[in-house]
RNA sequence: GGGCGCGUAGCUCAGCGGGAGAGCGUCCCCUUCACACGGGGAAGGUCACAGGUUCAAUCCCUGUCGCGCCCACCA
């Protein structure tokens, strides 16, 4: 006997435990199933469960738990990343807490200490997510710097670099000055930030009457420059081009360039050029062959290219001085306050600095034409459709890719370095040695390079790498290209892209056939949940408080696409109320005795009731199934709410009482089979969205050895669908609905028993009113039908359905005047469709040129409400006189 | 500056060419034998605004206003 309420708690561990034990998760590369596979975005190793993953991991579980009961060999491939940046600064502030930094360690030792980290506390996530229900393959699990994927890793990076697709470049990189490495464009996030725009006078050399103003956001970087450039059409200063600045403080003279990149409009219409420290200027600087002076070190210090009072000095520290100087030298033309945007690091939140260093680059414009052109041609589809030109503009118009990263965690580039700065990229030393011998003809020393490569360049091989590649293992050819990738649409160029990227080059093969981007979970009011802000709802609290399914549930129904998730508590607790609803339901079954029949066959039943259910629940399977294979999660999830809820517990529950409890014997048996037979499809549908739950019931319902998560999903003909019965039963529910709502209305006391007068039911309503009495009678508390009265006593509430008229004789309590003011609205309503139709089926044009079936069905519905109107308008007048 | 998207019931959002929907919240009634994590009922919307296309527009097009997000941008 099933307990009253459900309880996640109890029930999640126990079937977790059992669907491991069964192997149900396993992928069964043996099988002759066509296979379904699907990577898991992995989660930094230093993670936990926050709504993100639960989003995702849900979206994930429930297409792999759909598709492996529809008979696929579902391979949900798990792993974690190792997170370079992430990972080595959560274990330098373990050091730092403990008063050492990882230079005191050394390199080897610092690694060894992140393993020792990792080992302990790396799992977490994913016990998380077995909480979450993830019927993940744990079996493969893999990790981007295990011995394989470490191997792919290298393997890729060689062979790029003998293509010429990775290169060494000496360039300007975003430079992190406090992390103290490189990082890639994507890795940089614009801030808007108050702050000034200082106009400085420039003096020209040879000319002491006359200076040249420039405007600059950024003082401290003048003492590198070395030109300033003005607009060759602009008037202002067409004498001064090719004269010279002599720059104050530093007293450099510098040449006065004409260039297109400065813009007349903004600042003073003259930009000074600090190549060393701004990319634009940069890209000026080379075109007039100026100097490049870089006067920042590695912290973003000022160094020994500055004059002395400066060096040392940090960069704000350097901005004041120099302003200082300025005004001191009176060549402050003006100052004004100025908002601008400012490059950030998005893991130090430092400010960046574009820094001159020599990185390691992926000629990324190179590998991303054949994604460009597989997602083009549509085999590879983006959902949502929008995100495409997102992808197209960003692919389009992609710049080098710099993969160096100046940190100890990660996968260290394997390039070799000879006395002389000569470098080998090879597998490995040995390999190193060997070319190196070659190229100098004697044995020679060789230092590794002794960066490390950016963590999106593991990820990039995660579909073919975590398969054996490049081993051409059995999994690899059967389990890639994979299905579907399901991921945020946040890290659409981070990792989807450059998995097109890696996967068409080194597989010659789309690493999978669809990709579905979903939105970033936010607090209910669309807030960006963040510790500082203090709104994170943690997952694992939905989970405790209302179990993992409800959990899943929300993030399934919430999962529109291509919208920001709100997520609000409150609904988690509604799903949780759903899932109590149908384990009642399961529990109503029990105690009703209605047990699944083996062989039940739902053609064969004979009752108006259970065909109408058959039918709608037939009905609801397909839309259902359509929905997942969709990838319509939400559709998905509110269908099979309003069928459960709506349908099959307010509506069919009720109206099989009666016939359980009835004197008909064989009508109870088939309801009690129907019933059951119900509940159990309903599990399989549910199944995916909500696994525990279901497989509780089925444990305890349907009982048996096998478990759910292995059945096959439901298939239920279109010929289950009956018509005549869905009319039917459509017909009882509206009555009995409507006489609940003029009860209610009127303040009928919910217990009285009203009599019910019909008149001028047909010979089919009379018939219905005779099958259904005494559902009637129960539903809508009613004591007698009288099927055919000629006249209604006055006083009575009136009822117009179809043909006939339902009469309540309400004479002692009815409220006349409450009466004809509900009768009144009913024929306003009316008089206002019948307009509305009369405007279309008057104008000539409508009936020329729209489809006869839209023109019979606005006849129709004109006739209909005429005839409404009719019986409404003639009970308002009985009600009057 | 370039791109994408959104403005529908008090709130959160579905719907996207021919009868305005859901969940939550609100109000009223009900402890009836699956469920008060429940049952029954109700109120509430010129579908942002202005034009246009169409026999017909919440839905398609254009513009305006408001709000997000992504990319670029340190004069």
């Amino acid at each position: 006997m099933l307990e009253k309420t459900y309880n996640p708690a109890e029930i999640e561990a126990r079937h977790y435990r059992r669907w491991e034990e069964g192997n149900a998760f396993a992928a069964r590369p043996e099988s002759n199933r066509k296979p379904y596979t699907i990577v898991i975005p992995p989660p930094n190793v230093t993670g936990s469960l926050h709504m993100g993953h639960a989003l995702n991991n849900t979206l994930q579980d429930v297409l792999i738990r759909f598709e492996r009961m529809r008979g696929r060999d579902a391979l949900w491939q798990p792993g974690t990343d190792h997170a370079g940046i992430a990972t080595q600064m959560v274990v330098e502030r373990q050091l730092d807490a403990q008063g050492i930094s990882r230079h005191d360690l050394g390199r080897e030792e610092f690694i060894r200490r992140v393993w020792e980290w990792k080992a302990q506390s790396g799992g977490t996530i994913i016990g998380q997510l077995r909480r979450l229900g993830a019927s993940c393959d744990w079996a493969r699990e893999r990790f981007t710097m295990d011995e394989g994927l470490s191997a792919a890793v290298i393997k890729t990076f060689v062979e790029l670099h003998r293509q010429g697709l990775i290169f060494k470049d000496k360039r300007l990189v975003n430079w992190d000055s406090k992390l103290l490495t490189a990082i890639s464009d994507l890795e940089v996030e614009s801030r808007e930030v108050k702050g000034f725009l200082w106009y400085f006078r420039y003096p020209i050399d040879g000319m002491p009457e006359r200076h040249i103003v420039v405007a600059t956001t950024r003082p401290e970087t003048m003492l590198g420059d070395t030109g300033v450039a003005v607009h060759p059409d602009d008037p202002r200063f067409a004498d001064l081009i090719g004269k010279h600045v002599l720059l104050p403080i530093v007293n450099r003279r510098i040449p006065i360039v004409a260039d297109e990149y400065s813009d007349p409009e903004k600042g003073s219409g003259a930009v000074k050029i600090t190549p060393a420290h701004d990319f634009n200027d940069f890209e000026v600087g080379r075109r007039h062959d100026l100097e490049v002076i870089n006067v920042f070190d590695q912290h973003a210090s000022i160094n020994d290219n500055a004059p002395v009072e400066y060096r040392g000095l940090d960069r704000y520290a350097a901005r004041e001085k120099v302003v200082a100087a300025f005004e001191h030298l009176g060549l402050v033309e003006k100052i004004e306050p100025h908002t601008h945007t400012v490059p950030y690091g998005d893991r130090s939140g430092v400010a960046i600095e574009p820094w001159l260093t020599e990185q390691w680059y992926v000629d990324a414009k190179t590998l991303a034409q054949k994604p460009i052109e597989a997602v083009r041609s549509g085999s590879i589809r983006i959902i949502p459709e929008t995100e495409k030109r997102t992808f197209f503009q960003w692919m389009d118009n992609i710049q080098p890719w710099c993969v160096s990263r100046q940190l100890w965690w990660g996968h260290q580039i394997p390039a070799w370095y000879g006395p002389d700065g000569h470098y080998f990229v090879e597998l490995d030393e040995a390999a190193a040695q060997a070319a190196a011998k070659a190229h100098y003809g004697r044995d020679v020393e060789l230092t590794r390079d002794a960066d490390v490569l950016d963590t999106w360049f593991s990820s990039a091989l995660w579909p073919f790498s975590t398969l054996g590649w490049p081993e051409q293992t059995a999994d690899l050819k059967r389990y890639y290209p994979t299905d579907v990738l399901i991921t945020g649409k946040d890290i659409l160029f981070f990792w989807v892209a450059r998995m097109m990227m890696m996967g068409l080059h080194f597989m010659q093969e789309i690493p999978f056939h669809t990709v579905y981007l979903h939105g970033l979970v936010t607090d209910e009011k669309g807030q960006k949940m963040s510790k500082s802000k203090g709104n994170i709802i943690d997952p694992l609290d939905l989970i405790d408080k209302y179990g993992a399914d409800a959990l899943r549930f929300t993030m399934a129904s919430i999962a529109a696409q291509g919208r920001q998730i709100k997520l609000s508590t409150q609904r988690v607790e509604g799903n949780r109320n759903f899932a109590t609803k149908l384990w009642n339901a399961t529990r109503f079954c029990e105690v009703n005795g209605c047990h699944p029949v083996p062989g039940f066959d739902p053609a064969s039943c004979k009752l108006t009731l259970s065909k109408w259910l058959i039918g709608e629940l037939a009905q609801t399977a397909a839309s259902v199934t359509e929905a997942a294979e969709q990838f319509r999660f939400n559709d998905m999830a509110n269908t099979l709410y309003g069928f459960i809820w709506g349908t099959y517990c307010d509506w069919f529950l009720e109206f099989a009482k009666p016939v359980l409890q009835g004197e008909d014997q064989e009508a109870a048996a088939e309801i009690r089979a129907v019933t059951a037979w119900g509940i159990d499809r309903l599990l399989h549908l549910l199944h995916p969205i909500m696994p525990f739950l279901t497989e509780e019931l089925y444990e305890k319902f349907i009982g048996g050895r096998s478990m759910l998560i292995g059945e096959a999903w439901p298939q239920l003909p279109a010929s289950l669908v009956d018509a005549g019965a869905q009319a039917e039963i459509g017909w009882l529910v509206r009555l009995i609905s409507d006489i609940r709502a003029v009860r209610s209305e009127m303040n009928v006391p919910a217990g009285a028993t009203l009599p019910l007068l019909v008149r001028e039911a047909n010979a089919e309503t009379r018939a219905r009113l005779n099958r259904y009495g005494a559902l009637i009678k129960r539903l809508a508390r009613i004591g007698d039908i009288d099927a055919a009265v000629a006249t209604v006593p006055t006083g009575s509430v009136q009822i117009v359905l179809e043909e006939a008229t339902f009469a309540l004789p309400l004479a002692d309590i009815i409220d006349f005047a409450a009466e004809r003011a509900r009768l009144k609205k009913e024929i306003g309503k009316l008089d206002g469709e019948i307009g509305k139709i009369d405007g279309k089926l008057n104008n000539a044009a409508f009936i020329a040129k729209a489809p006869a079936e839209v023109v019979d069905e606005q006849r129709e519905r004109r006739e209909e409400a005429v005839a409404t109107k009719a019986r409404l308008g003639r009970a308002l007048q009985q009600l009057a006189g």
